[in-house]
Parts: structure tokens; C-alpha cells; sequence
DNA sequence: GCAAAAGCAAGAGCACTGCTCTCGTTGTGG
DNA sequence: CCACAACGAGAGCAGTGCTCTTGCTTTTGC
């Protein structure tokens, strides 16, 4: 520590600094984020801020980084806060919705269309897996308690291919639970990018909570959650 | 016509190919397109191309109108195809999702984040409701010749804005089949979205479509088609 | 303790962008 | 035939990401 741990400290504080003031213009302007106009709101010279991030696209990832994080802690606080499956589930489901509404943006930025020429490096994988991992562990928690309906199993590569993830992520889970929880969050993604998007526009605007829910209620009757 | 109508006529050709040769940039630059360099692939000035788009928003709406329209086309063509409800659904469904391959650009550009600051104008929203309109129609049809299973019906504030929509379009569609329709056009763009941006990464990736084929049959399933 | 090394901020500069304005040229309708 | 509208080109403005150089400060090695 001593006075090198001042110097890192100061550059860990500025590097968050910059985060935030970066987030704040996310707000506002979208993805298309002016480092310039980030350095203008700090007082200091666009070159600086590269002393902090290589390039643009670095600073982008870390604000990837951050929303990843902040839709898994949404979504795991409030899948603790509940106790049976379908609570579990709904209060997952709806967790994410509630972020996304309440930061549109960052929601673009981790599942709207990629940035042209951006390449997701390694760093984000991790995080961007926290969601479904989740409901992941919801159905299968569920599955080995015995509490998930019966359905037929599934057939086909793709059983096969999510039956090798299950076994390294949520053992015990079968490949047709590993299927419909992987297609619930699917229909979640469309659902919420549709809402921000402006999709549901002239046709559902009054209850669209109401309508996420019908959704997510007829995802966990698919799985077979109750 | 005459002389006047060659001048329209060379017009409309100028505006035809600023569109194709855009689109031929959106396929390797993506969605951040610049008006520049289109006008210097056509050997003119960057400022002739303001004759005949005044903004580059005003291209990318073109563009988006076209790409509105082309999976409109394929997904009309694909159901017309075939004859049983859910032959119509699916090929439906796996058509929309075979352009999107085919063009994962422009699927971005409808489907993807809206570009910042970018609001869509109005002649955007009648091509872009073609695809969740013919499956309403399919569904609808479906019902009216009393092939669609039996399913309690909804409620809910969704639901009766979803009927006040269905009365101008499918008229004699109940609320719950046009829930349910919205509900699987909305999973169809979400897994179509996750597999074009990357979201399948590590997961899915030899059975792409065997994935995709089962999550639009269970959906055709949770409306009720055979 | 002091010099060398590394970290840092600022400014100038490059190549690019969207967009506007002006200025000749060229085709068109009366 | 001629006034007028459409057109293409060029210059220019304000903005962008990013690099390089120049001083200054802090940390580190001896």
C-alpha cells in the first residue's frame, strides 16, 4: 500500500469515475458514447481517458461488464426472496424485466444488436451467464426435489448438446429441462427487447406487466414448474 | 413522361442503387453506415447523396422499410407453401428465421436496439407488423375452421387490449389465441435475436435449428395448432 | 537520499464522420 | 428560347476515435 497504494487507489477510483460519468451519458445519447464527450464532463483532456481505456470499446465492455452484473444480482435477490418453484421463477423473470425498464439502455447494450466490429471478449462470458445459469438452477433445484411435472423427453442434437452443458452447470438436470428452462429465457430476452423496443407500440400499452406475466406463467407451465 | 420522366426515372435508379450499394455496407460495417463512404463507392460527392436522402437516418429508414418487407415476403411465401396449420406456423416461423441468417445485418437494424436518437417514423409501422400479422392469421383461420384445441380463456387488462387490436385486424379471434400468438412472435425474435447475436455461443451450436424448430413447435402447441 | 523509471495529464494533430452552403452546369416546362 | 428547378461537386464546420509528443509528478531501485 503505503504511497504506490494511493497511486492505485486514485487510478481505481478515476477508472470508476469514468465508468459512472460514462453511464450517466449512456442515458442519454445510447450506445453511441463520445469518449471526448465523457472526458469534457470530467475537466480533463479526451487523451487522458486513455490512460484508463485503451479505446473505447474497452470502456464499453466494462459497462457490459457492470449491467451483466447488475440484472444477475437483481435476478438472484429476488429469486432468494421467494420460496416455492413458480415464485422462484416469476420473481427471477420479472426481476429482469424491472431492471431492463429501469436501465433501457444497458439492457441495449448487453442484448440489443452487438456494436459493429466489437468482439465480446472472454471477461464478459462469465457474467453475461448469471441469468440463466439461474433459472438454470431454479428448474433443476425444483426437478430434484420432485416437485416438476412430467413431460415426454426431447430428442435431437441440440438435446444432446444441452445435455452436455447441464451435466458441467446444473448436474442432474435432464436435456428436456435444460431445453425448456434455456427456451424460457430466450422468450424473456424477446419479450423484454420487444417492450423497450417499442414492439408491443399500439397494441399492448396499458398492462404490459400483465402481459409479461401471462408469458412467464405459460413458460413455467411449459417446464412444468408449480 | 418524356423528358421529364427519364429525369424521375434516373432518380428513382439513383435511389435504388445508394440503397443497395448502403445495404451491401451494412453487411460488413453493420449498422453504424456511413453516407460518405457509400457516395465515394458510387464515384460521387458525399453531398449529392443529400438529393436524394436528406439524413442518414432517412437511408436507414429505406433500408429498414426494405428489410420490414423482405422477411415479410419470405414469411408470407413460406406460408402460403403449405397447407396444415402447423405447417403454415412453422414454415412461417423457420422462414423468418432463415432470412434473419441469411441477412443478420438487417435483422440487427429491425429487431436489435433502436439506433440512438432514432425514432421510427410512420411508414415504418405498417410493413413492420406483417410477420406478427400473418401469424395472427394463421391462428385466426385456423380457429374459425374449428381446428384450434380448446384452452381456458384469459384476463386481465392485456388481454382485453389485445381483443380491442384483434377486432381491427383478426376479427373473431378471442383474446387468449391473440395472446398467444403475440407471445410466440415475441419468443420467435428472442431466439432468433440470441442465436444472431451470439447468445448460443458455448450452448447450442451444431443444432441450431433443431433448437429453434423445437421451441416454435412448443409455442404452436401452447396455442393449440395440428 | 537521489537519480532513474514509470505514471500521468495536456495539447496538437490525423483521418474520419454527418451535414450545410455555395457555385457552376445541365436538363425541363411554359 | 429562356427562366427555373434539379443536380453534382467542392469547401467548410463541428464533431468523433485515437496517437504522439511534451512536460510534470510520483514511485521505485540502488
Amino acid at each position: 500500500m503505503s504511497a504506490s497504494g494511493v497511486r492505485a487507489r486514485v487510478r481505481a477510483e478515476m477508472t470508476e469515475e469514468i465508468k459512472a460519468v460514462a453511464k450517466r451519458h449512456l442515458v442519454t445519447d445510447g450506445a453511441n458514447l463520445s469518449l471526448r464527450a465523457v472526458a469534457r464532463d470530467m475537466g480533463m483532456a479526451s487523451s487522458a481517458v486513455y490512460r484508463y481505456f485503451a479505446s473505447r470499446d474497452e470502456l464499453l465492455t466494462a459497462l457490459i461488464i457492470d449491467a451483466y452484473n447488475a440484472v444477475g444480482d437483481a435476478a438472484e435477490r429476488a429469486a432468494a426472496a421467494e420460496k416455492g418453484d413458480l415464485d422462484r421463477f416469476l420473481g427471477a423473470t420479472h426481476a429482469v424485466r424491472d431492471w431492463a425498464l429501469a436501465n433501457p439502455h444497458e439492457w441495449a447494450l448487453i442484448y440489443g444488436s452487438p456494436v459493429p466490429g466489437y468482439e465480446a471478449p472472454q471477461d464478459t462470458i462469465g457474467p453475461a451467464t448469471r441469468v440463466i445459469l439461474l433459472i438454470a438452477a431454479i428448474v433443476r433445484d425444483a426437478y430434484l426435489a420432485g416437485r416438476v411435472a412430467e413431460r415426454e423427453p426431447i430428442t435431437g442434437g441440440f438435446a444432446e448438446e444441452l445435455g452436455r452443458v447441464a451435466e458441467q452447470y446444473t448436474p442432474g438436470a435432464p436435456p428436456r429441462l435444460v431445453a425448456a428452462a434455456m427456451s424460457s429465457f430466450l422468450h424473456l430476452g424477446g419479450a423484454i427487447s420487444a417492450e423497450l423496443f417499442g414492439q408491443l407500440k399500439n397494441s399492448v400499452d396499458e398492462d404490459r406487466r400483465g402481459f409479461f406475466d401471462y408469458q412467464m406463467r405459460g413458460e413455467a407451465d411449459r417446464i412444468g414448474l408449480t
